[in-house]
DNA sequence: AATTCACTTTAGAATCATTCTAACCCAATT
DNA sequence: AATTGGGTTAGAATGATTCTAAAGTGAATT
């Protein structure tokens, strides 16, 4: 058996253990299987991450694991739907999952597709407008889009 | 089926007039052909808009207009890059073109794949982050997810 | 261990928005 | 009117994502 379970929901905890992995799993109502706990493994293994599923799926396949392209998109809408992950769209050509699923903000440099974590209490979004009626808000997003500073 | 008026005023308000249209595309640095005019008339003949390709293309038929959807997704992609139109990302299915250039931010009601605008001076951004180093502010935009409230 | 059953994974087909191709068309110029 | 170079087109191509239906696997049960 394994000891107390860590019950950390909404954190970006560094489980990069199989067994805190299976938990995360588990706790969020999903069965844990080899495929997703190997590609829980890349995802939540390292720090805060924005991956497509293309990216994730060649991480896995240089990884030596041997996954479908269904999957990794089964992957990851599951993990998105439980709550592990959270989906950023800035592109329209495909969308990014964001492993930080804490509210925070984001750079995007379109030029080299990339994203970039800003911490929510970086943002200070003083004023805000009524939602319309029959409405809530349910999240605010800040997006900076960002080009390559002109060379000097 | 166009009549062409030569009178060349430079007005850039509401335009609704033929003239006025072909006026804002010469001076977009468009030639003016019929389907541009046509669309110009469509998306700026009306007051502030949010379409998607195909819904253009579909009032674009509904109006008796004669003109492909390659042509809809090229004029959209050059009013674009003209700066004529500002394109909103927020649905991973498809692209918005928001005909209101002026700084701005949006709600988007997901479930009803619906923006609304909101006037720059309704939300404060009170403070942001140092972009990273070599990268300069392009725009920033707020974006506010909405729910339906659950009924009482 | 074997059986069962529901949930998973898979390859490949299907879908859908968008872009591309290559041929034809038309606006501006001569 | 002829030329020319961009504009428009139908249909094919692309690329991300989803679907299908068949085969595999985890967890519970025998």
């Amino acid at each position: 058996m394994i000891g107390t379970p860590r019950m950390r929901l909404s954190e970006k905890t560094k489980a990069h253990r199989a067994d805190e992995l299976a938990d995360k799993l588990s706790t969020a109502g999903l069965r844990v299987t080899q495929a997703r706990l190997a590609l829980a493994h890349l995802l939540f293994g390292q720090g805060d991450r924005h991956v497509t599923a293309d990216a994730l799926r060649e991480e896995a396949l240089a990884a030596g694991l041997k996954i479908s392209q269904a999957t990794v998109y089964n992957t990851l809408n599951q993990f998105h739907a439980a709550g592990l992950l959270r989906q950023v769209q800035v592109d329209q050509a495909r969308s990014y999952f964001d492993t930080n699923i804490d509210a925070h903000h984001h750079f995007y440099v379109e030029e080299e597709a990339r994203l970039i974590d800003i911490a929510a209490q970086e943002v200070d979004v003083a004023r805000l407008p009524d939602s319309p009626k029959g409405y809530d808000v349910d999240r605010v997003e800040v997006i900076i889009r960002l080009d390559k500073s002109p060379k000097a």
